[in-house]
DNA sequence: TACGGACAGCGAACGGTGTGCGCAATGGCG
DNA sequence: CGCCATTGCGCACACCGTTCGCTGTCCGTA
């Protein structure tokens, strides 16, 4: 399937027949192979088994994830992950982690200008929106495994968001609200999006084909609620894609906004 | 299991006996039960057994919901089910809005006052926030269905929200953008509470207790990161429960804040 | 009253799933 | 050289969602 390194996947598992009863008759010429099939590298790591999960993950979505699948795709059994990793839902939240290992650190110098700071805490919502789109399963991914927040690579972003808050003014703990306030928002945002995202990987279309054939079901079925009718009889014209866009943006300043405000309350009165 | 109308289910299950190799040797007397186990009602509805999955998720979580296990339930086939809904995936869409169908609607009644806009929309995020929180595998299972937004439950409060925005002042459009940060943030933000609420019921500990349990723990794991490790350090001394409620807030209010300044400078410029 | 179609319910079966267990083999170390 | 912890894996178990074809019942019509 995988077609990638099929030599070494033959090495290490038609050396050496079971001497028992799958021994089978075969006579195979012995020096048309390696004489032992000694264990040239650990062959199987945790960081390999993450990787190669993730991929098949971006590639085939959720549902498609199995142990014996990914076991397959590393030319290895799937109960030999298991000397690896705990759990199926312990490899997700290694996953998971690994991804948010993409996130851009974001810098805290230069915060004390409100503008600069505005810029930095955007960037990073923006960072972490395109992250969980770009691997639309992350959501699904998210809910069902749970301390996901204190994987090295979430803490880090963390940490680095604090540090970004309090270079603009906060104490430590209305730092904390700001950036609940601004990630709460991303996540969120970034939640419904791609449980859209999803259905239309689902669909296999394109968005715009998908959101065409979708508007005039969606515009007969909100008959009755006037204002929903209007805002999707409106959103016909503009690109989907661009709007997705835009609306986040035009959220996370609203966000920005508030958070803003209570900042430079907290300047003028201490 | 249920113990519940199980003489119903005697009527239906074992009269009429099968003539094939199951009618066993039982010499069941004829007089000793209704002449004709006729349908009394339709014995199995889509609203039945979106009801029972409901009480089942709320009882077991998410993995625990399985049509056969939602067929015994119901004193059914599991198969029964398919004749009323599609899908699995379908069956959870249905139980998401009804869930969603909880939800108190917000009143645009007096919205043109701010500080009465303002309390609807803060008591309309905690009710969602409750709603979830209620049922934390809601999160996860919105995760894996989409197109839960079209349902009816969740384009009722959609509508009405986008009333009690009209209201205050905002142009369709941009009171679509309001809801969108106020909805975004909780939504994000229940996602994170849920995944904590989960994981606090799988351990089946006391949610204090749990905590004190994780405290430890969590203070080593930080010891790179100092401002999420006094983050952590000074958790210890507070209510957790009554922590994330306030935290909550303190966020709504700040999104709500960054919200009305685009309100008032709408209502200034135009 | 008799019949025939429509249809809810279900048992069996198919092709999967995650994972525990015990055994085979290996490589490092004494 | 010989031991042994570790790694990989085949097997098996219990369970899953869903399809198919059969049964028994109901209701409309002749």
């Amino acid at each position: 399937m995988t077609a990638k390194s099929e030599d070494e996947a033959d090495t290490r598992r038609s050396a050496a027949p079971r001497k028992g009863k799958d021994a089978g008759p075969g006579i195979t010429n012995p020096w048309a192979r390696p004489q032992r099939p000694r264990r040239e590298q650990p062959v199987l790591s945790r960081e390999q088994i993450v990787q190669e999960a993730l991929a098949l993950l971006d590639a085939e979505g959720v549902e498609a994830l199995s142990m014996r699948k990914l076991g397959t795709r590393l030319n290895a059994g799937a109960t030999s992950l298991y000397t690896h990793v705990a759990n199926k839902d312990e490899l997700l939240a290694l996953v998971v982690d690994q991804v948010f290992g993409e996130l851009p650190m974001p810098r805290a110098e230069g915060a004390e200008q409100p503008e600069v700071w505005r810029a930095a805490v955007e960037g990073c919502a923006e960072d972490m929106r395109a992250c969980m789109l770009r691997h639309p399963w992350m959501v699904s991914v998210m809910g069902d495994v749970g301390m996901v927040y204190f994987g090295p690579s979430w803490m880090r972003v963390s940490e680095a968001m604090l540090a970004l808050m309090e270079t603009a003014g906060f104490e430590p703990r209305e730092a904390n609200d700001a950036m609940g306030a601004v990630i709460g928002y991303t996540i969120g945002s970034a939640s419904v999006e791609a449980a859209w995202l999803s259905a239309l990987k689902r669909s296999g279309r394109d968005e715009q084909e998908f959101m065409d054939e979708m508007l005039p079901a969606v515009i007969e079925a909100t008959k009755d609620y006037p204002r929903l009718h209007r805002l999707y009889h409106t959103a016909v014209q503009q690109d989907v894609a661009d709007g997705r866009d835009s609306g986040f943006l035009t959220g996370v300043r609203l966000v920005l906004d508030g958070v803003e405000a209570a900042l430079k309350a907290r300047q003028q009165q201490g």
